[in-house]
DNA sequence: GGTGGTTGTCGAAGCGCTTCGACGAAGCGT
DNA sequence: ACGCTTCGTCGAAGCGCTTCGACAACCACC
């Protein structure tokens, strides 16, 4: 392993020289340049990275904490962690993911006062995370991913849902569809104050009233079942709906699975737009489902250009940005299947025999991929 | 920030001292560690990371090289994940998850000449995987998850396929039953050289043969729609068919769905056991999926704790060790609807309308949760 | 009461890099 | 021709820790 020592002697030039070559810190002519080049190539030289975070006081690594809960990564995440690992290698920064839970503050104050981060994007942030206050406290910059309740003096990059939902409900309304069910996540999630669900249920309650039109949401768990569940609520509370918003990526397949049972197409009967979804998955529904796509990379990309900027000049200016996700028109959905006003859809058409409901309810599905 | 001088001058000792207390490497007198342990707890000291890699020569991280396709993670996955990184923490080394692609060896060579990783634990192993020869060429000590063809001289952990394979078809040919397909991945996946791909398969062709029984397999695309085309392929081939046995986590639900537009009941008609399932994958079916469920959070442990024996122990031994994923019994799997021999159960009873068909092709799912 | 081995502690020499002050050599205006 | 400012480079002083050799002090043992 070739030392700066090295490659200054066979340069002809001193240490600091290489150093200064490397870093840029100060001028260095063309020629000087072009010899410790050559001398670093032909070394094979790599500087070392601890020596270089030691007398430099920074490390270049950037931590991505994510909480690693059972279920697995969703594309969204990887789009996320795909981009801001991007952003990062071509600033020369490394992007380390942690797998640290929003709760356990101990290892990452480890991480954080064993000076081994420069900076902190601090991923499915809610609304009171103790994560960031540790950081804050610690000094350590940060960008979030997601917002705290009170953003003042943080920034962060974050789906713009109130655009969002926006749009989706524009979509719908465009269509002709009067009588729109948003299936959100659970009751407990909301309660337990998760942003996205918190700021889409307002959101949806905006702009149907902004449509004059009457907002119904219905919470569902985070699952196939729950789905199916929010689905007969949502025909209990509203026999006319005529279409479906779902936020809950875990429930759609259950709302679709709900909805075949029940002998109702789609879009023909029902049109279904999923919230802040992925072409992946959205291309695996029959038919594919029109979505809210969600900007993962960009938004790791913004985060670690944004975290960057605030090692470098200092504080910096702070800096809160929101992308929307874009509406991508797929199959699933349509005009309603009555054109009119408040017409009465009814609950599906010659409702399917017991026998073939009993077999329909089998026909779900929604996983998470692999195991 | 308090440094190890601090401590020192505190606790009234040398600086060596307390970094004898820290490491171990030298007797301390019970008396002089309590005075080092009180002064570091007094200034809330933290050993700086940079530091002490920079003189010990190891930076304490552990790099789990984990490719990041576009599909995200799965269950099992984060299981893995969430082991290795609570057996790394414990053991005081950080582990850090680097979102690097198989083909990237650049990005990975800069991490490990810049002696940022003390050892790397690679994901997804390929047959012939260029990141295993870098790090092996750097002289980075290393534990395989998965294998590579050629395994000599490399520790590794991954799942025992054979096995699990063997007590899957044990559990159905128990039940009775004795045509069963085995749906695997795609054939580009499998040309590709994808382990687990296929070492299943010649693990099911052994185990059927045992049986005397004929192996028939079918490669499916990763999606719902490659699972229904498997099944429809598999009917095509096996009229007789009773049971499925799929590797393919992707078109697991879309056999699901096709099976269920066929009018078919599970496991009344057809019996269904998904192989290295988790069981929140699992649960998600209805009814709730047999399958083998995959020792990730294990794995993820025992490759941390292998690997660290390799730091320590100069090169120490290699250890190559397989782990079968446990045969969970749910809803998916029963006895064979036609116990004779070689009985045609046929394509369903009572085909189902052409209408109903075409409605059915729309109870599908299958997806990877969030997007 | 020497000899020899532990045991516990210290001082100092780095680890490989960054960065500060210094300084000769140009380049400039006047 | 004079000082004055860049420009380009060097030497040296650390960054905060580990680790080696040295060395007292103590124990034992014949």
């Amino acid at each position: 392993m070739a030392t700066m020592q090295d490659v200054a002697r066979r340069a002809g030039v001193s240490v600091s020289t290489v150093s200064y070559v490397l870093t840029g810190t100060r001028p260095i002519s063309q020629a000087t340049r072009d010899k410790v080049h050559a001398a670093m190539a032909e070394l094979d030289y790599q500087p070392n990275a601890m020596a270089r975070g030691l007398a430099s006081r920074r490390s270049r690594i950037l931590g991505l904490l994510m909480p690693m809960d059972e279920r697995g990564l969703g594309a969204t995440e990887t789009a996320f962690v795909t981009g801001a690992a991007a952003a990062a290698s071509a600033a020369g920064y490394h992007l380390v993911l942690s797998p640290i839970g929003v709760a356990d503050t101990d290892e990452l104050r480890r991480l954080a006062s064993q000076r081994m981060l420069d900076g902190a994007l601090p991923m499915e942030v809610q609304l009171d995370d103790p994560r960031v206050d540790l950081l804050r406290e610690l000094g350590v910059p940060l960008v979030l991913i997601g917002r705290t309740g009170d953003t003042t003096g943080l920034s962060y990059v974050d789906i713009d849902f109130d655009r969002t939902v926006r749009d989706a409900v524009d979509h719908l309304v465009g269509l002709g569809h009067r009588r729109i069910v948003y299936v959100n996540h659970s009751t407990a999630t909301i309660a337990h104050g998760y942003g996205p669900a918190l700021r889409t249920r307002d959101a949806f309650v905006a702009a149907m009233t902004g449509h004059g039109l009457d907002p119904l949401m219905i919470a569902a768990e985070d699952s196939a079942a729950g789905g199916r569940a929010a689905l007969s609520e949502a025909f209990d509370r509203a026999p006319d709906l005529t279409a479906v918003l779902a936020m809950n990526e875990n429930a759609i397949f259950g709302i679709l699975g709900e909805l075949a049972g029940r002998g109702l197409s789609v879009p023909g009967d029902v049109s279904v737009v999923s919230m802040v979804t992925s072409p992946q998955v959205a291309e695996l529904a029959t038919p594919a489902l029109t979505a809210m796509t969600s900007p993962g990379s960009a938004l790791g990309r913004i985060a670690v250009e944004t975290l960057l900027r605030h090692l470098d000049g200092g504080s910096g200016e702070i800096h809160q940005q929101l992308l929307p996700c874009v509406l991508e028109v797929r199959g699933s959905s349509g005009p309603p299947r009555a054109t009119g006003g408040d017409s009465t859809t009814g609950t599906g058409p010659a409702r399917p025999a017991p026998a073939r409901t009993e077999e329909a309810a089998r026909r779900r599905a929604a996983t998470r991929r692999r195991a």
